[in-house]
DNA sequence: CAACTTGGTTCGCAATCAGAACTCACCTAG
DNA sequence: CTAGGTGAGTTCTGATTGCGAACCAAGTTG
């Protein structure tokens, strides 16, 4: 990423996704979320998370949207968390953060891969310019105030 | 991102990369640092942060790898932290986040657009499958083991 | 010389966290 | 019918971590 100055008076946007996301639990939750957790105890269990903080984050992704608390059954109840589009529109960020996990740290190679599905390849992920009709690479981008729709 | 299983016995990318990037300052220095601040007054004054907080993250983040403080001035002295070629390959997951941001959480419209520098058109960020010369989306996406390099 | 700037370090207090124990509703085995 | 187990929490207690304010040092400006 060019770095041209993103200025803006109102908070950014990573700013914005921090405040749901940003803290030493959060992601490692949603991670788990795609990974196809379901309920309370699973995530524990998988994280190694204190109870109360559990609790307290799980409220706050539903609170936020990402997650959906759903009783799946009545007797005995029980309960599980879901992704909602929102949360499941994270996964590009998911991705980014572990492709720099696979290039950087791991000097053993990537623990997982990620593939197309559909051919069973690496998969790659790239900026890309419907404009231009072009893929391309972080340095080629540039960065302008955005329009408030609003006003 | 379908939800099948991506298992590992080893620490998974994002936990790695969460053990660098995971605490409520850390990512947004890193935007900053994108943004072309370089000096400790700049980001102190920008995020609004404790002195000694700052100082802490960003020895962390010189002794990560990502940036590399650097003495610009000898007298008086002076100095500035950049961004390494690790730290710039941080700029997709910085994207996303800014994107997931856009989109979900900024009702107005997006504070700031990235765009083609090129062109100067808005920009999307994709997954791609170089094998079947094709942009698809989340939804097409599966995982497997990664290969042990070593052994 | 005094005041100011940059880039910190050292405090003490406050919020946050982890761990263990407790709760409560239900289910299962004996 | 009781004993024990599970899922999904809540409450309580230290221990960390974070923060704000103050301090410091090197250099520069008035």
């Amino acid at each position: 990423m060019v770095d041209g100055p993103i200025e803006d008076e109102r908070p950014c946007s990573i700013q914005r996704s921090l405040d749901v996301l940003g803290d030493r639990w959060t992601i490692l939750i949603m991670r788990d979320a795609f990974r196809g957790i379901r309920r309370f105890d699973e995530f524990r269990r998988d994280l190694d998370i204190a109870r109360p903080v559990l609790t307290d984050r799980l409220h706050r992704l539903v609170d936020a949207g990402v997650l959906v608390k759903r009783q799946y059954c009545e007797r005995p109840p029980r309960f599980e968390y879901r992704l909602t589009e929102k949360g499941a529109a994270l996964s590009p960020t998911l991705v980014a953060l572990m492709r720099w996990g696979d290039d950087w740290l791991s000097d053993d190679g990537p623990p997982t891969v990620l593939v197309h599905d559909a051919c069973g390849q690496p998969l790659d992920q790239t900026f890309v310019c419907w404009h231009c009709d072009e893929t391309f690479s972080p340095t080629e981008i540039a960065s302008r105030p955005g329009i408030n729709t609003r006003t």
